[in-house]
DNA sequence: GCCAACGTTGGC
DNA sequence: GCCAACGTTGGC
């Protein structure tokens, strides 16, 4: 089982958001390497942080789990869509997402600037340096690290 | 709101 | 295929 990292910003949808409706389709991803971590090596059963962006204090705050196999993003094909390819070919789709299920809040939020001040999660993909992709895998040691820290 | 870092686009 | 211009991300 792989673990992976899952950015939103929480105005958008929220941890809270995905608790109160259980399982989401993580649509809207527009990075090609994002989709090809979704579409090549996600699998049903893998656990994910639910990361929250671009707000007051950015964290992990909670667990989700990917509920199923990658399949085409709605949202390309949609021209009211904020998300809406118009380059996206409805027969062979550029943009793919998951779904993804709720598991757990952790109990305390995981700032951004707590894992900076933490040696045993340097080279974390987050914490590189203008790092701005959305979805990405995270090492085994450094899941456990992150749960400790949580509690 | 600012701006550095990055990915994408398109002219050549 | 290079690279400048542009749009976006996301921390601060």
């Amino acid at each position: 089982m792989r673990h992976w990292l899952m950015k939103s910003e929480p105005g958008d949808f929220s941890i809270d958001d995905l608790e109160r409706v259980g399982v989401e389709p993580w649509d809207g991803v527009r990075n090609y390497q994002a989709r090809n971590f979704m579409r090549d090596q996600m699998t049903a059963g893998d656990k994910a942080f639910f990361y929250h962006s671009n707000c007051k204090t950015p964290a992990i705050v909670g667990i989700m789990e990917i509920a199923g196999a990658a399949y085409p993003d709605p949202t390309a094909f949609d021209p009211k869509d904020p998300h809406y390819d118009p380059n996206s070919d409805p027969y062979s789709p550029t943009w793919m997402l998951v779904e993804v299920r709720f598991v757990r809040k952790l109990e305390n939020p995981v700032t951004l600037e707590r894992m900076r001040r933490e040696a045993a999660l340097e080279g974390m993909q987050l914490l590189k340096r203008g790092n701005r992709l959305s979805v990405f895998p995270v090492d085994r040691p450094h899941w456990e690290r992150i749960i400790q820290l949580s509690k």
